[in-house]
RNA sequence: GGAUUGGUAGUUCAGUUGGUUAGAAUGCCGCCCUGUCACGGCGGAGGUCGCGGGUUCGAGUCCCGUCCAGUCCGCCA
C-alpha cells in the first residue's frame, strides 16, 4: 500500500493515527538534527517531521525538491501551528521513509508565484500542472464541464459523438487536413465544428443533442484562440429562438450557481445587433458599465431611423466637417485630466492598432465651464450643447473621434473599454450576461482590401443560418448580384437579418447560435447567394440537402466556447491557463515539439511526395 | 502576410553616452543550526549577453539580417 491518506486530509481529529503518505517533496527545511519536509500531492500539503534517529538515513540518501517519497509515521499535533494550510494543525512524525523516485532539479519553482516564464512552463507543462494555480484552473474547468452535463442531461439532451475525420469544405476558416493512406491523394478534414452532423441528428429525430467536443481551425492564434479548442455544442428540434434562449440562459445560470455560487436571478438583458453597434460600437459589449457612445454624425444608411446630429457639431472645425462619422463618449469624473494625460490618450488612439488621426476632448468642469482641445472652433454654448447631447455631467471628460464609419466606431468602442479598464470599471468578480440578436445574415467581402476588385456575400454566422421569417421573401426574390461595389450597402441583402443570437459575458462572446434552415430550397438559395453553383453545392453539401428531403424538423442550436467561458469564470484573459496542454502563438506544442517532420516511410505509405514551395 | 515588444547565470531580471574583471535576487552545491513553514547564518560554483554579419581603437549597448517568444492587425463561416 502506497498511502493510507492523501496529503490534504489529515486533521487534529486524526492525531495519533498511524498513517502512510506518498507524494512529492515541496521543500526541505533542515535544523541540525531535525528536518521538516512539506509533502505535496493533488490534494494538499502535509508537513513531515524527521527526527534525529533518521539523520543517518537522510545523510545517506538526501531528499531533493520534487523527489517522490513514501513515509510511514504517526499524526502529531504541532507545537507551532500554521493557519495558512488546511493541514496546518498537524504533522507526521516519520518512523520510516523510502524514495520512490528521484527528481532532477526542476527548471522553475513549483509554487503559486513561480519564477518560470511562459515558454519554460509550457516546455515543462507536466511540472507546471503540479502548481496549485494551474490545478485550480483545471478543477474549475472540470466543474463547468460537470455542471453543463448535469443540466443538459436533466433536460433530456443526449451526448452523441460525431466523427473527427470528415470532409473538407473550405468555407470560413481553413481546415486542418489529414491524408488518407487507403485512399491515396485524398484527404480528410478535421471538423471546425460538428455543425452538419448535429443538424443531421435533428433530421434523425434526436431532438436534443449535445457534445463537449474539440473543434479545429487552422487560423492564426491569439491569447484567447487555439488551433484546437472545445465547444459545448448543442442542438434542439421544434424550437424557435425564444426556446433556445430560455434553455441556454438556464444553462449559464446553472453554471454560475454550481461553479461560482452566484444566483443570477435577473433575466438576461437582450439587445439587437444594431442597438449594440449604435450604443457600444461593438457586437459584444461589456454592459457592466455605461459610457455609451454618442453618435454625433454617421452615414445615413447605417442606422436608418436614428437621429443624425451632424448639425450640432457642424462649424469651423474641418476635421468634423469632413469626417464621415463622429462619435464621442463621456468618461465619468475625468475632467481634471492633465495635459499629459490627454496627450497619452491621444497617443493611444494613434497607435496602429487603433489607427485614428487624433482625439478631441471636452472637459466639463465642475463649475459649469467647458475647456476643450477645439476651443478656437466652438463657442462655450456650442460645447455645452455637445456635452448635453453626450449626456455628460459636470466633472466628465468627453472624448470624440472622427473618421470613416467602421474604423471610428471600432476605435470609440476600444477607447470605451480602455477607459473602463483604466478606471477599474471592469471588475473581475462581477458577471453580466447579454443576448445580442438580429445579426445581419450576410456580410459583403471585398476581395481586395483597397476597395478594388470583385466582392461577394459571405455568411456572417454560417451558411446554415436562417433569415428571419420577415426577410425570407427578400432573400428568395432578389439576385445576390451586386453591380456597384461602392453601394453594396444599398443591396436588399445588406439588410436581411438572421435568426441568430450570441451570448455575451462581460464583453466576451461566449456562445453563438442560430435557428437553421431546414428546407432544401432555402438552403440552396443560401448557398447560391454565397456564390456556389448547383454542382458545387452537390459536391460539398449534397448529403445535407438530400437529408432535408426526408423530413427535416425545424431546428436550431448554440455552441459555447468552453475554454473561453472557463477563462472568464476564472478571471483570466488567457484561455491557455485553462487548457492542460495548450499550443503557443505559432500553433506549436513546445513540450512535444509538434508539429514536426515525418518519416519518408510515412510519405511512401501515403504516396505523397513532399515538395515545399 | 503586417506592426510592435522582448531574448544577458538553471530561473526572473538590472546593465548609464559605446569604455576596467557583465551584476542582483532566487535556485543549485558545501558547512553550521531542535520548531520551521518565503526558515536563518557563512562560503562556493554558475555567462557563446539568441544566432550571423557590419560600424568602431573598443559592442551586452549602435546598424543590417535572421531565429525564437509575447501582444495586436489581417484572418478566425
Amino acid at each position: 500500500m502506497y498511502r493510507s491518506h492523501t496529503c490534504g486530509e489529515l486533521r487534529l481529529a486524526d492525531v495519533s493515527k498511524a498513517v502512510t503518505l506518498s507524494g512529492w517533496v515541496q521543500t526541505v527545511r533542515k535544523f541540525g538534527s531535525i528536518t521538516f519536509i512539506d509533502l505535496r500531492d493533488r490534494y494538499g500539503i502535509t508537513q513531515l517531521l524527521f527526527s534525529e534517529k533518521l539523520n543517518d538515513q537522510l545523510d545517506a540518501s538526501p531528499l531533493g525538491r520534487e523527489f517522490v517519497i513514501q513515509v510511514k509515521g504517526t499524526v502529531n499535533e504541532r507545537s507551532n501551528k500554521n493557519a495558512n494550510i488546511a493541514t496546518g494543525e498537524i504533522e507526521i512524525l516519520v518512523n520510516e521513509f523510502s524514495i520512490l523516485n528521484k527528481a532532477a532539479t526542476p527548471p522553475f519553482t513549483i509554487q503559486d508565484d513561480t519564477d518560470g516564464g511562459d515558454d519554460l512552463r509550457m516546455k515543462y507543462r507536466f511540472l507546471d500542472l503540479r502548481r496549485t494555480a494551474v490545478k485550480k484552473n483545471l478543477e474549475l474547468r472540470y466543474a463547468v464541464n460537470r455542471s453543463a452535463r448535469n443540466y443538459l442531461h436533466e433536460n433530456n439532451f443526449m451526448d452523441i459523438e460525431t466523427p473527427f475525420l470528415i470532409k473538407s469544405t473550405p468555407e470560413g476558416a481553413r481546415d486542418f487536413v489529414v491524408p488518407s493512406r487507403m485512399n491515396p491523394g485524398q484527404f480528410y478534414a478535421l471538423p471546425q465544428s460538428p455543425q452538419t452532423f448535429k443538424q443531421l441528428l435533428m433530421v434523425s429525430g434526436y431532438d436534443r443533442y449535445y457534445q463537449i467536443v474539440k473543434c479545429f481551425r487552422d487560423e492564426d492564434l491569439r491569447a484567447d484562440r487555439q488551433p484546437e479548442f472545445t465547444q459545448i455544442d448543442c442542438e434542439m428540434s421544434f424550437v424557435e429562438q425564444e426556446d433556445i434562449i430560455n434553455m441556454f440562459e438556464g444553462l449559464v445560470k446553472r453554471i454560475f450557481k454550481d461553479v461560482k455560487n452566484i444566483d443570477y436571478a435577473q433575466a438576461v438583458q437582450r439587445m439587437t445587433w444594431e442597438e449594440a453597434m449604435w450604443t457600444y460600437g461593438n457586437d459584444k459589449p461589456d454592459i457592466r458599465f455605461d459610457m455609451q457612445l454618442c453618435n454625433f454624425k454617421f452615414p445615413a444608411h447605417t442606422f436608418i431611423g436614428k437621429q443624425n446630429q451632424a448639425a450640432l457639431i457642424a462649424g469651423e472645425f474641418a476635421v468634423f466637417n469632413d469626417a464621415e462619422t463622429v462619435i464621442g463618449i463621456a468618461v465619468p469624473g475625468c475632467a481634471d485630466y492633465t495635459r499629459k494625460q490627454t496627450d497619452e490618450l491621444t497617443e493611444w488612439v494613434k497607435r496602429p492598432q487603433i489607427g485614428m488621426k487624433g482625439l478631441v476632448f471636452i472637459k466639463c468642469n465642475a463649475d459649469g465651464t467647458y475647456k476643450s482641445s477645439v476651443d478656437k472652433f466652438y463657442t462655450e454654448d456650442k460645447l455645452k450643447a455637445i456635452a448635453e447631447a453626450a449626456s455628460a455631467k459636470a466633472g466628465d471628460l468627453i472624448l470624440i473621434l472622427a473618421g470613416t464609419e467602421e474604423r471610428t466606431r471600432k476605435a470609440t468602442s476600444d477607447l470605451r473599454m480602455y477607459m473602463a479598464d483604466k478606471l477599474g470599471m471592469r471588475k473581475k468578480d462581477e458577471f453580466k450576461l447579454l443576448w445580442v440578436t438580429d445579426f445581419p445574415l450576410f456580410e459583403f467581402a471585398l476581395e481586395d482590401q483597397d476597395g478594388g476588385g470583385a466582392g461577394r456575400w459571405v455568411a456572417r454566422h454560417h451558411p446554415f443560418t436562417s433569415p428571419r421569417p420577415a426577410d425570407v421573401d427578400t432573400m428568395i426574390n432578389n439576385s445576390p448580384k451586386v453591380d456597384n461595389l461602392d453601394k453594396y450597402l444599398e443591396h436588399p441583402y445588406a439588410n436581411i437579418k438572421a435568426n441568430a443570437y450570441d451570448m455575451v459575458l462581460n464583453g466576451n462572446e461566449i456562445g453563438g447560435g442560430s435557428i437553421r434552415i431546414f428546407q432544401r430550397e432555402l438552403q440552396e438559395k443560401m448557398f447560391a447567394a454565397l456564390g456556389m453553383d448547383a454542382a458545387e453545392q452537390q459536391h460539398k453539401f449534397g448529403f445535407l440537402l438530400g437529408a432535408f428531403e426526408y423530413g427535416a424538423p425545424p431546428h436550431g442550436g448554440l455552441a459555447f466556447g468552453f475554454d473561453r467561458l472557463c477563462a472568464i469564470l476564472g478571471g483570466s484573459e488567457s484561455i491557455r491557463d485553462f487548457i492542460a496542454f495548450p499550443k503557443n502563438n505559432s500553433g506549436r506544442d513546445v513540450m512535444l515539439d509538434a508539429p514536426s517532420e515525418i518519416d519518408t516511410r510515412q510519405f511512401d505509405e501515403l504516396q505523397i511526395k513532399l515538395d515545399l514551395k
